[in-house]
Parts: C-alpha cells; sequence; structure tokens
DNA sequence: CTTGCCCCCTGCACGC
DNA sequence: TGCGTGCAGGGGGCAA
C-alpha cells in the first residue's frame, strides 16, 4: 500500500488533470469502505471544481471552489487511483468514479476496502478538516525535529519501529521505509524508543527525511497494488535494502544475513551485524 | 496513559 | 487441479 512517497506521486500526477475540472458525477458501487460512503455528502461535490489537490499524512485532499468541502481520500493497503476515459470497462474492485467535465474519471479501486472517502467540511480555503487533527509533523517538513522525536521516544518501552510507525508521533512511515529507515540509520526495529541516545534520534531523523526524498523522487515503491496514475509502476522496489530480503546478506555492510522478525504483528526486517 | 492484539477484506503464493 | 494456510503496504478500537 502506498505509504507516504506513493501517495506523493499520486498527488503530483493528478494535480495537472484535476485542477480546474468540475466534478460532474460521483458514482458509488458499494455500501462503505472501511467506513460507510456517505452518498448525500459525495453528491454535493457535484458541479464543484477542484482548486487543488495535496496530501497530508497519507490522506489525499481535493479542495473545491465555491464550497468549504474536501474530498478526503485514504488508499488504505490496496487502494489505487487511476484516470480514464469516462465510457472505460469497469474492472473487478473498482469501487468509486468522479465523472470530470472534460470525459474523463477518476476512479478508485480498492480490493480489500480498507480505504477512506469521505467528504470533510472546512472554514477556509487551505484549511485542514477536523478529521486530520490529531496526526503528528509532516516527515519532510521542518517541524519534525530531533528534539520532537526524541520527546516522543523518552520514557517509552515500546519498539523505535512501531514508535515511527505511529502517525500521532510522525506520519508517512509505513512498515515497508521503516524498516529502510532504521536499516539506514543502523538501529535495531526491536529496540525500546527510550533508549536511544541523543545521537541516534537525529540519526534517525535524517534517514527518515533520506529514505522518503529518495522513495518520491524514484515515484514510490511497487511490492502488489500500487502503480501511478498513469499505470506506471514506480521505481524505488528496486532500492529497497532490507525490505522482504530475509536470508540475504546485508547490502551495507556485506557481513551480516537480514533477518524478518514480527513485532506488534508486522514484518520487520534487519541486519544483526550493522544494527545495534 | 501505554502498549499489544485483533479486526476489517480480498488476493496470492505456497505446500500437501 | 484443488484446497487449506499464512501473509500482505493501514489504522482504529479495545482491553490488559
Amino acid at each position: 500500500m502506498p505509504e507516504l512517497p506513493e501517495v506523493e506521486t499520486v498527488a503530483t500526477a493528478l494535480r495537472p488533470h484535476l485542477v480546474g475540472r468540475r466534478v460532474m458525477r460521483v458514482c458509488a458501487r458499494v455500501e462503505r469502505l472501511r467506513e460507510p460512503l456517505d452518498m448525500q455528502a459525495l453528491a454535493r461535490l457535484e458541479g464543484e471544481a477542484v482548486t487543488a489537490v495535496y496530501r497530508r499524512a497519507k490522506y489525499l485532499l481535493l479542495e473545491f471552489a465555491g464550497c468549504r468541502l474536501v474530498l478526503l481520500i485514504h488508499l488504505g493497503m490496496s487502494g489505487r487511483l487511476r484516470l480514464a476515459p469516462v465510457c472505460h470497462p469497469l474492472a473487478g474492485h473498482e469501487h468509486v468514479d468522479w465523472e470530470l467535465d472534460n470525459g474523463n474519471l477518476l476512479r478508485l479501486r480498492d480490493p480489500r476496502r480498507f480505504g477512506l472517502v469521505k467528504v470533510a467540511e472546512i472554514v477556509a480555503p487551505g484549511d485542514l478538516p477536523a478529521e486530520l487533527d490529531g496526526l503528528g509533523p509532516e516527515p519532510l517538513e521542518p517541524e519534525f525535529t530531533d528534539s520532537c522525536l526524541a520527546a516522543a521516544c523518552r520514557g517509552r518501552r515500546r519498539p523505535i519501529k512501531n514508535l515511527i510507525m505511529d502517525s500521532r508521533v510522525v506520519v508517512g512511515v509505513g512498515n515497508i521505509y521503516a524498516s529502510e529507515v532504521l536499516h539506514r540509520a543502523g538501529i535495531r526495529p526491536g529496540i525500546p524508543a527510550g533508549d536511544l541516545r541523543p545521537a541516534r534520534i537525529a540519526r534517525l531523523v535524517v534517514a527518515i527525511r533520506t529514505v522518503l526524498t529518495a522513495a518520491i523522487a524514484a515515484g514510490g515503491t511497487t511490492i502488489n497494488d500500487f502503480a501511478g496514475v498513469d499505470g506506471r509502476e514506480g521505481y524505488f522496489s528496486r532500492e529497497l535494502q532490507v525490505y522482504a530480503r530475509a536470508g540475504e546478506r546485508c547490502l551495507r555492510c556485506r557481513r551480516g544475513c537480514i533477518r524478518r522478525e514480527v513485532l506488534v504483528g508486522r514484518a520487520s526486517y534487519y541486519c544483526p551485524v550493522c544494527q545495534r
């Protein structure tokens, strides 16, 4: 599923196709994804023009002219957005369409239906809806600092991997990039967050920024379900250093053999030699 | 308050 | 071929 780099890639790809376009009709073919779809609220978008497309955490936001509404889309584990002509034949699990005023439509496919589609209210353009209150800092913005990560670690016994995946601490770090980031920083996924010294926390902040930035530049990672809006795949999967490499030689130190360990229910990968 | 577990759902790879 | 099992990128709710 889309982690931050994938959602950023999607937002960037969609923007030129959506901004200035009017949504003519919203069509949903399932009653619910992660939550029930509010059909009446979705219908309020009909006739409105998209003024902005952006990302906050792993949410995609579409802003509209002439109303104080935003469309929130979360892709969950298996969500994918495509642009296609209105007459394009329907494939499996394509649950929601937004028909545009130029003969195209934005189509959401989500086999596992862990995604979210919601119309939310805002007070002024550029505002974030209350639904996104409580999210932590964006990892690529200056607000995400050594001291804020240190504060989140202080006194915590839970594994550092679990902590950096907590969207209240920092947003956008999913299961793949959590392993990648910790590998780059030379930190074991399972060590208690509170045991990290300031220098290692600083290293971790740099690693988070570096890995996510590189992944965005590569257009995201493709494992199974993610592909760019135009159908092309992201290239970051080639750059993955540890994720899904159990049993292989470590690409960083060339000495350790990558191990897989389940942490809080999620697969984690690390090198026992260069991650401590 | 903090933390880990379970669940939502479908598809796929694997072993027998 | 056919079936069962385990696993998959997210995140929210709940109970210890």
